[in-house]
DNA sequence: GTTCACATGTAACAGGTTACATGATTGG
DNA sequence: CCAATCATGTAACCTGTTACATGTGAAC
């Protein structure tokens, strides 16, 4: 997924500006499977621009600096729909605290614990988020995408809560272990 | 989480070659979580041996290529645990996937019933694969990781399946649609 | 008067991937 | 003899991030 389609994806449901996706891509409803940032949608824009699949008016509200709110064309439209009917590219997963898990054993008993702690409260934070984009949309493409988003962020909270004993129990040993040779 | 780590951490617990390093990389225990290809594995190895966090050996097997067998060093284990106790990054999940989702409305139904079927067989295959690495080891932090894997990839399934109506729903009052004004 | 939210944009850099180049040995 | 697996490595490319540069108006 490119930030030039991410875009389009945005404008075909909505008017905006450069700004305002970026916003929507880190915090709105796109926020759990995608991101994007200034330094590559702004280029992005330009781009779709000159390839005629968006286009853009200044917009001036008083009190606010003038804005470039883009639209998709029926071309961006078209290419949009194009690029949905391929093959999706696999989904990308990738974690340094799981890799961090793997060498519990390496690591001090307390930054364990603190990063479990960390990592439960950051799933939760998600999940709540979540809820709330539940509630003020009645959109079902986006519903089916943040209930996929909260299935996954729940099996995960379940999960570290249920076996963060697995890698502690480890320390736990260890310390006995040390108790026994003092 | 950068590919000189990912060396680092494979090389942790045992010696390998490039070659095994992408293999365990892509399909062995770090495959669900991380991921790296030769174009980057290779130069990396060469620049933790300039660094000396890792150090190689040639061994030849007859009816193999020579092989260059890195090991960790010393410094390259005390690198590591120290990486491994900063604070860890925020997991990324990208979706091209829930993406197409979200457009469901605009995706012929025979598309999205197949982008769903084939979703549903993937994430199959892959819990599959996640318990045959669980049977064949017994490392604790590896198997909180599998298990971690195997508890959102069945969370992912359980949820497509239940509910897939939501996208396919659309589908089905638009034939209706189709139908009464037929 | 300073911090926050709005707003646009670029340039240097980082971090990777893909494709290429090369070559041995085994098994069907 | 051809494909697959093992094996190493480079170069061109792509994609995106970070940091910078700039500016307005509102709220505290």
């Amino acid at each position: 997924m490119n930030v030039k389609s991410l875009c389009l994806g945005i404008l075909y449901f909505q008017d905006s500006t450069g700004y305002e996706i970026n916003k929507l891509s880190s915090e709105g409803r796109f926020s759990h499977f995608i991101e994007a940032s200034y330094g590559s949608i702004y280029p992005a824009l330009t781009k779709l621009t000159q390839d005629g699949l968006v286009s853009w008016r200044e917009e001036q509200e008083e009190g606010k600096p003038t804005r470039k709110v883009y639209s998709i064309t029926e071309q961006g439209r078209s290419v949009l729909v194009e690029t949905l009917h391929g093959h999706p590219k696999e989904d990308v997963f990738k974690s340094e605290f799981l890799f961090i898990c793997l060498y519990s054993q390496a690591i001090e008993a307390s930054h364990l614990d603190q990063m479990l702690d960390h990592k439960i409260q950051r799933l939760q934070e998600d999940l709540q988020k979540l809820s709330e984009k539940e509630e003020c949309c009645d959109h079902p493409g986006s519903n089916f995408a943040i209930g996929y988003g909260k299935a996954i962020n729940q099996a995960a909270l379940d999960y570290i809560i249920k076996n963060r004993r697995i890698l502690e129990k480890l320390h736990e040993s260890e310390i006995e272990h040390i108790k026994i040779s003092d």
